[in-house]
DNA sequence: TAAACATATGAACAACTGTTCATATATTAA
DNA sequence: TTAATATATGAACAGTTGTTCATATGTTTA
C-alpha cells in the first residue's frame, strides 16, 4: 500500500478518533467468525429449527435432508461461538438457541431481506 | 446421503411443520449472502466507521490502511446487499449505513462477543 | 483542454470452507 | 455383554473468497 497525499475530506485527526471507537482486533475477528458461521445455508436452517423448538441431532438431519455428518460439522460450528448451546437427554444430545442475541440477529437479517422482494 | 430407520424423538408430522416456517431457500440464500459479507474483518470495520458518520472512500482507505482498492471492493459487496447506500458529493463518493437492520445486526453480534471475554 | 484527484473493476493467486466418507465414541436396550 | 441407536470427528477434495496489481473511468481544477 502506498500513502496517497491529498484528500480534501480527510482530517487525520478525526480519523483517529474515528478509529478508537471500532472495537479492536480481536473483538472484530470473532465477531467475523460468528459472522462466518450464519453465512451457510445449512447453518441458517438450523437455526431457523431451533428458533422454534430445540431439538436433537437426528431431528435436525430428517427435517434438513442432509448427512448426520454435515449437521453435526454444522452444530459444533454453532456450538464453539455459542450460538447454540446443548443438553444432554438419555442418548440424544438437544441443542437450542443459545440467547436472544442470536435470535434477533436472525430476524434483523430476514426482515432485511424481505423487506425488498 | 442415507435414511437412518429409527430416531425416537422424531415425529415427521411435526418435523414438516417445522420445515415449512422455515423461510424459503431464496430468502435463506440471500440471508446467508449478508452473513458472509460481515464475515470480513475490513468490511466490518467499514461499518463501524460508518456507523459513526458517513464517509468517502479515501477517508475509508486512510482509516483502514489498506489499499484503496480492496476498500472499494469491499464497499461494493456491501452495496449490493444493500447493508450500505452511496451518495455523490461532487468528486466524492459517500457511502452510509443503509438503515437499522444494519446498526442492529452488528449491535446485537457485538454484545454477543462481549458478554463473554 | 490537460493534469490531478477519486473511485471502480477484472484477473489471478493463496487461503479458507463445507461437504462427504470412513470411522470412533457414547448411550441404551436386550 | 452384545447389538442397535445417536453423535462426533479427522481427512480430503472441490468450490469459494479477499487481497493486490494493473488499469479504466469519472470528476474537478487550472
Amino acid at each position: 500500500m502506498f500513502m496517497r497525499k491529498k484528500c480534501r475530506r480527510v482530517n487525520p485527526e478525526n480519523i483517529k478518533s474515528l478509529m478508537e471507537k471500532v472495537p479492536d482486533s480481536e473483538i472484530i475477528t470473532r465477531m467475523s467468525a460468528i459472522f462466518q458461521a450464519l453465512q451457510s445455508d445449512t447453518r441458517l436452517k438450523i437455526l431457523f429449527l431451533l428458533k422454534q423448538k430445540e431439538m436433537c441431532v437426528c431431528e435436525l438431519e430428517q427435517a434438513l435432508e442432509v448427512t448426520q455428518s454435515a449437521v453435526s460439522h454444522g452444530l459444533r460450528t454453532l456450538r464453539q461461538l455459542d450460538l447454540v448451546r446443548v443438553r444432554r437427554e438419555g442418548k440424544f444430545t438437544v441443542y437450542y438457541i443459545a440467547d436472544y442475541h442470536v435470535r434477533t440477529l436472525i430476524e434483523m437479517c430476514l426482515e432485511h431481506v424481505e423487506e425488498k422482494s
